[in-house]
DNA sequence: GTCTATATACTGATAGAC
DNA sequence: GTCTATCAGTATATAGAC
């Protein structure tokens, strides 16, 4: 179950047409500068607006940083909802729930994208007061789906399957891993939906192995 | 031997105390809240001073970046130099070079991180047409800098002693684990030289697995 | 070599027309 | 619901005193 980390719910942002644009440019945009140099005017251009377009939808441009992050983060939980609780084994739940995730890493780069420097803002402190709040919610929302790969992997190591020293290190590392796409993928044109997969695995693959996993894959 | 990619000199960063103490809290101040985010007077009053201090060294805040950029390149040829050319097998020396970069990333977290956001802003464009060249530049000594690794580990894979798919997944999996702790990292009181090296030992270790070394290493 | 103004530009946010 | 105009705050960079 995605759960409600702001105002908005999952149909809303979906069905709202000119709410959801502004996500999608403002996604891209904060991708492709950065929330500091990125300007609110940069973002009603690149939708052949002005900014009072943006200014009735969203209080502040951290507002609408916000719910870029807030909605890359119920993506993430509305991919993996699916093969969240499969029956077997702890190994080979977390595979699936890993391919599922650097699939959507590459699927929705430029919303992971703000997911990862919004986690950055508020680890640094770069908030104000009063976004602190919605910003703890947001960063909580990521630290409960970190914990469920976390947890996986802490049960696939008890089981014998996974070996590795400091759980926290190692939980880095695999997130690290499965996240880095966000950072060196880039669409190939004609690039087919198998051909996403097949990255998709070797990425799976790298991190299995790195926790030392039983049976390495190496497609 | 590390390539002079700046107008300065190693000895001239070490020796010239004025502009090494503004790299140290340029560098700080960078990683705290990030390139567009630092104001000058920040950086200005991490020092106790004014921004007078600061413009008399630098034309730019861009420039200053961009030195802080060349300083934590230039520490890394330093700090790989004197085991990029032992014998022995490609796997081995490739060990050796991705403990040595580890460390390097976790003792000077604040040059590495700048690094980081320096290769970003040249791959987003997010530079001027004056910028551009300089920070093409620093890319390129990256660039040189990562190639040793992926040499590296394309000759171990040759020689049968790592297995993975593509040369260029599994070499941007590698440097993205090996340069993880500029985000993860961060020192505890009382660590020791020997907590370090473990934690180094431990993400070196799950690079190698998942590059498919032939022995796994769980310290 | 460092500091104190200050010029200049940009941007987040608001008010009110349509 | 969107646009135009405008205000206020901030930051880069410069000029000139000490």
């Amino acid at each position: 179950m995605a759960p409600k980390v702001g105002e908005y719910r999952v149909d809303q942002y979906a069905t709202d047409g000119s709410r959801a644009a502004i996500l999608e440019a403002a996604a891209r945009c904060f991708t492709e500068r950065g929330y500091d140099a990125t300007s609110i005017d940069d973002v009603a251009r690149s939708l052949g607006a002005t900014k009072g377009r943006i200014y009735h939808h969203y209080p502040s441009k951290a507002d609408l940083f916000a719910d870029v992050f807030r909605a890359g983060m119920e993506m993430n939980y509305a991919a993996i909802e699916p093969v969240r609780d499969l029956p077997g084994k702890a190994l080979g739940r977390w595979r699936t729930l890993a391919f599922t995730h650097v699939v959507q890493m590459i699927r929705r780069r430029t919303f992971q994208r703000v997911v990862w420097e919004g986690t950055e803002m508020y680890l640094r402190g770069a908030t104000t007061p009063q976004q602190r709040s919605t910003f703890a919610a947001l960063h909580e929302s990521r630290s409960r789906y970190g914990a469920i790969f976390r947890q996986t992997i802490a049960e696939a190591k008890k089981d014998g399957d996974m070996r590795f020293g400091s759980l926290g290190i190692a939980n880095q590392l695999m997130l690290v891993t499965l996240n880095s796409p966000i950072f060196w993928y880039s669409p190939r044109p004609g690039e087919t939906r198998d051909d996403i997969d097949d990255i998709a695995w070797q990425v799976v693959a790298f991190a299995a192995s790195g926790l030392g996993a039983s049976e390495g894959e190496f497609r």
